[in-house]
DNA sequence: CGCATTTGACCAGCGC
DNA sequence: GCGCTGGTCAAATGCG
């Protein structure tokens, strides 16, 4: 870790989260404000790291280099209080009794949204494997990027999963993939066909990878689009988090490379 | 035939 | 209230 002199954290409010650079000193007390166990022991095994990227997030996700030219993207991640939950477990099958408002969501009733992280990810290849099996179910012409934003749900009926897949407009070869939610299951398959228990297979996978507790990372075993993985994860008014949050936050001294330098309000 | 993807339409939220 | 944008639905289509 090269990035120690700004450390604090603070919560301005229950929304908005405001602290200077990760550290190893300071993990342990941002894992507590967001009620992790820091003695986890997350599995995590990288192949290569790539250069260093400066990395913001926020409540809004900014994210940019060294020179802050690299990459300047937004990811919404305002947290509301209405039952997501009811929404997305109802949403990946069609519901039995339609309503008349799309989205299996009464009238009224406010969006809300599930614990999100961003995974900023050097690659060709728009949708990485990561383990899960997931169903696209739109595409979005984004404002302001010639790149359309994809969005996919997990195929497991009972997961409320979502991610949403997007380049960036400024580096096109930077891919930018927001997970929402939490897995509720616990075997990780494959598209067509196998599945392997995410805690064991690791070791026998052949490809070129990246491990980040449980979600694999790979691009059909070509390392070089996948070297340059920069990983960060925000967090807004909650403490349900993907293991991946762990991750990041408690293997920043392995990744050399990711250098976020501060979290903002919006 | 079953499942995944595409794509136009619809809806909600937000800013003005 | 209106327009814009993001997010989702669902029918059509494609593919193995």
């Amino acid at each position: 870790m090269n990035n120690n002199e700004n450390k604090d954290l603070s919560l301005d409010d229950h929304d908005h989260l405001t602290y200077d650079a990760f550290s190893n000193d300071s993990e342990t007390s941002i894992l507590s404000e967001f009620g992790w166990n820091s003695t986890l022991q997350p599995e995590v095994r990288f192949d290569r790291i790539g250069k260093k990227k400066r990395i913001c997030v926020a409540g809004n996700v900014k994210m940019s280099t060294d020179n802050d030219s690299f990459l300047s993207s937004t990811v919404n991640a305002t947290v509301s209080s209405s039952s997501s939950e009811e929404k997305l477990s109802g949403s990946g099958e069609k519901p039995p009794d339609k309503p008349s408002v799309k989205g299996n969501r009464k009238k009224g009733e406010k969006r809300t949204r599930q614990p999100r992280f961003a995974f900023i990810t050097k690659s060709d290849v728009d949708h990485l494997e990561d383990g899960y099996r997931w169903r696209k179910y739109g595409q979005k012409a984004v404002k302001h990027s010639p790149y359309p934003r994809s969005y996919y749900r997990c195929t497991n009926s009972k997961c409320p999963v979502k991610k949403r897949v997007e380049r960036s407009s400024q580096d096109p070869t930077t891919v930018i993939t927001t997970y929402e939610g939490q897995h509720c299951h616990h075997t990780v398959s494959f598209p067509r066909g196998g599945f392997f228990s995410n805690d064991a297979s690791f070791g026998a996978m052949s490809q070129p990878a990246l491990y980040v507790t449980g979600m694999r990372f790979s691009t059909g075993g070509q390392l070089d689009d996948v070297r340059q993985s920069h990983l960060l994860q925000h967090e807004v008014g909650s403490t349900q988090l993907d293991p991946s949050h762990q991750f990041l936050t408690r293997h920043q001294g392995l990744l050399d490379d990711i250098v976020p330098t501060r979290m903002h309000s919006l």
